[in-house]
RNA sequence: CGCGGGGUGGAGCAGUCUGGAAGCUCGUCGGGCUCAUAACCCGAAGGUCGUAGGUUCAAAUCCUACUCCCGCAA
């Protein structure tokens, strides 16, 4: 039987579960532990993670520690005695006597189909990695990184169009039910905690840097459009066009080529890109380098990839709004053969 | 006071340094051509040049303040 809850949480993907305890009127949520206020912005305002705003209009309590794992707060957490501690996405790692002191133990919600995609971007990742499905799983805490024993897991199947942040709204959603009726669970002795196989079978979702959305032309324009999707809206994937930073918001892969180019491709899929690309070198091809434009028309623009052609749909000069492709060239006069992401 | 770019007909841009008739590529509307078109030809409408004030014979352009949008950084 569980009644007290403490909630340890930072971002928007926490927002949801949060806002489900809150709602929920079978546990007290007797306080909330996020990250301390950060200079965010261009004015370098400080700013409140998104978690502490909602707990602050729900009247819960709330402290910020600078490091958890100091001893004051193991004191506050024992006077408070949650009987489970709720930890979605908080952003430092807690010590083992915190995750002991509760009896219902410290229950994670994690954006991924443990032991898939542990780690901090585990949603992005997913993406990139061209998933056709990915989903939250609910799991006790133990000393390792998202390593903990799983409790409850739902699915979702990926769109096509999948982005980043699409997945992260649904994903917040699903994690919100998830976790209530992990409680559930929990509370009434109906828990199954399944183990975690020691490996995963996918890299570690390290938490992303700007630098990551940097497109790396010699890629094949699928990946290249994954990558896109995946760090849509943030960090974003970027290239640089005539000395300036342009994001790139969406586009398709297309295996569309034109005029003499068409040869290329047959040649390319029988005798390997990369012959074919020595001898487009030596012959002075330079147009068919990965980053340069292809082919342009009106309304479409396609880069020359290390596989493929990447058709802009949607993209954003610096210091500019986003704008589709055809906006672009209007005031942009591309030419063929320019070179993108050449700094 | 963290650094920087920008606000010009519906869209994207040029013009600002070196003040002197509002421009380009599109879109829209009307007409023509075509089997056909995000094609081509002809014509038209549409702008307080972010706001307020200042300098000047004259301001999109120079000066001051304000405001909104965006990139970097965090």
């Amino acid at each position: 039987m569980i009644q007290n809850v403490v909630f340890m949480g930072t971002p928007d993907f926490a927002v949801d579960t949060l806002q489900a305890l809150i709602d929920s009127p079978k546990y007290e949520l007797r306080a909330v532990f996020t990250q301390p206020d950060k200079e965010r912005g261009r004015g370098k305002a400080l700013q409140m993670p998104p978690v502490k705003e909602t707990a602050l209009a729900a009247g819960i309590p709330v402290y910020q520690p600078e490091r958890i794992r100091e001893q004051q707060w193991l004191d506050v957490l024992k006077e408070l005695r949650p009987d489970v501690i709720v930890v979605v996405a908080f952003g430092q790692i807690i010590p083992e006597e915190i995750l002991k002191l509760p009896p219902g133990g410290c229950v994670n919600v994690h954006a991924s189909l443990l032991p898939k995609y542990r780690g901090a971007a585990p949603i992005q990742w997913a993406v990139i990695n061209g998933e056709h499905e990915s989903g939250v799983t609910t799991m006790r805490m133990d000393t390792g990184l998202d390593t903990g024993d799983m409790i409850l897991k739902e699915t979702v199947t990926l769109a096509p169009d999948e982005t980043g942040g699409s997945l992260f709204d649904r994903l917040s959603a699903v994690g919100a039910s998830l976790l209530i009726r992990t409680l559930d669970a929990i509370s009434d002795g109906t828990a199954q905690y399944e183990k975690q196989p020691q490996e995963s079978p996918t890299p570690y979702a390290a938490m992303l840097k700007k630098k990551d959305g940097r497109v790396n032309w010699t890629k094949s324009a699928e990946e290249i459009e994954r990558l896109i999707r995946g760090l849509n809206p943030w960090p974003s994937a970027y290239t640089s066009y005539r000395g300036k930073t342009l994001k790139l918001w969406a586009a398709e892969a297309s295996e569309e080529f034109f005029g003499g180019a068409d040869a290329h491709v047959q040649r390319e899929s029988e005798t390997g890109v990369s012959a074919i690309r020595a001898a487009e070198i030596q012959a002075g091809v330079e147009e068919e380098m990965p980053g340069t434009v292809a082919a342009i028309t009106k309304t479409s623009l396609k880069i020359h990839t290390g596989k493929g052609l990447l058709s802009i749909l949607e993209l954003q000069p610096e210091g500019k709004k986003r704008m589709p492709v055809d906006a672009f060239l209007r005031g942009y006069p591309v030419e063929p053969g320019e070179m993108f992401g050449a700094e």
